[in-house]
DNA sequence: AACCTGCCCAACCGCAAAGGG
DNA sequence: TCCCTTTGCGGTTGGGCAGGT
């Protein structure tokens, strides 16, 4: 599948997975950990890249993952996130557990950008698929038409809202600001940089005045601090999708004490399940995938939502 | 049965951000 | 600050399959 190969990665395997790569990367995964992805197939003694070992792996190995039979609430969760976020599958993955970037964009390319496109009254449905050509194998020698950025980023644009463009970012540290008590006998320390797989480790970090010490103008001019620049320095993957709503939260512009008020208040705004800002904690991150479609549906349809959509 | 058409989705690519020296 | 490497993201591709002719 996919393209032709680049010269650099001649002798290497490519197109679909054996059941038997799919079980050396498992259990090499299984025993040492994701990451280093680089090396990974040398010392797995897989013939693939590395690139393609994390695809794989991210995609369609790891345990947690949901395929196919997306619910109702998951495909109108999917609608809604896009409207308000464009094409940023992987923001709009991290929101729907168990389902992987590729998934939801398969998804959306395939069902539900025709399904929105037919549904939207200014635009009448066409004899053919608005999105996709025809695909057909005897059409190989044809110009390839399919969804360009600028293509899906209209269909979803059009007649609605522009996106709100959130940037993603990476995270290899939490820096926890206040009084966090540490497993290992000592109480509190301040402004602590913690290791981030330390939080899965189960330890019971408790950053009680995660919001309360936030200076009052940071709540008023809505930056409950915690974008990844000022409070999470970096991202690793799932973490970075937790760790970022604070981020996001302020990048769609819920820049309103009330909104902070809310968070304090715990109306489940982002998804957590039961996810008091004060009770941020290993928990949450623990329990990442937990995230509730009901209270994302509530952040979807709430009143106070600055944008139009 | 053979061929054609259209769809699905796994896997690929290029690019950009992040990290580190 | 620069440069190189690694990682992650979004767009694109084409093999495989189902259904139609």
């Amino acid at each position: 599948m996919g393209r032709s190969p680049c010269c650099s990665k001649v002798g290497l395997n490519r197109g679909a997975w054996t059941a038997l790569e799919d079980h050396i990367l498992t259990c090499y995964i299984k025993a040492n950990g994701e990451g280093k992805w680089r090396d990974l197939p040398k010392r797995a003694g897989l013939k693939r890249c590395g690139k393609s070992c994390r695809l794989r792996w991210l995609n369609y190995l790891r345990p947690d993952i949901k395929r196919g039979n997306i619910s109702n609430d998951e495909e109108e969760l999917i609608i809604r996130l896009h409207k308000l976020l464009g094409n940023r599958w992987s923001l709009i993955a991290g929101r729907l557990p168990g389902r992987t970037d590729n998934e939801i964009k398969n998804y959306w390319n395939t069902t539900l950008a025709k399904k929105t496109k037919s549904q939207s009254p200014s635009s009448p449905p066409s004899k053919q698929s608005p999105i996709k050509k025809s695909r057909g194998k005897n059409q190989k020698n044809e110009p390839k038409k399919t969804i360009k950025a600028s293509d899906s980023a209209s269909s979803a644009t059009d007649t609605r809202t522009q996106a709100i463009r959130a940037k993603a970012s990476r995270c290899s540290k939490v820096v926890v600001p206040a009084l966090v008590s540490l497993p290992d006998g000592n109480d509190t320390v301040n402004s602590a940089t913690i290791d981030p797989s330390k939080l899965h480790q189960g330890h019971q970090y408790q950053s009680d005045h995660f919001l309360n010490n936030q200076p009052q103008d940071s709540i008023d001019s809505g930056l409950v601090q915690c974008s990844p620049e000022e409070q999470f320095e970096g991202a690793n993957s799932q973490d970075s999708n937790m760790l970022n709503y604070g981020y996001e939260f302020h990048e769609l512009g819920l820049t309103c004490a009330a909104d902070a008020e809310r968070w304090e208040n715990n109306h489940s705004f982002l998804g957590f399940e039961e996810p008091k800002l004060n009770d941020f904690s290993a928990n949450c991150l623990e329990d990442n995938h937990k995230l509730c479609l009901d209270s994302l549906a509530f952040f979807l349809d709430c009143d106070e939502w600055p944008l139009h959509i």
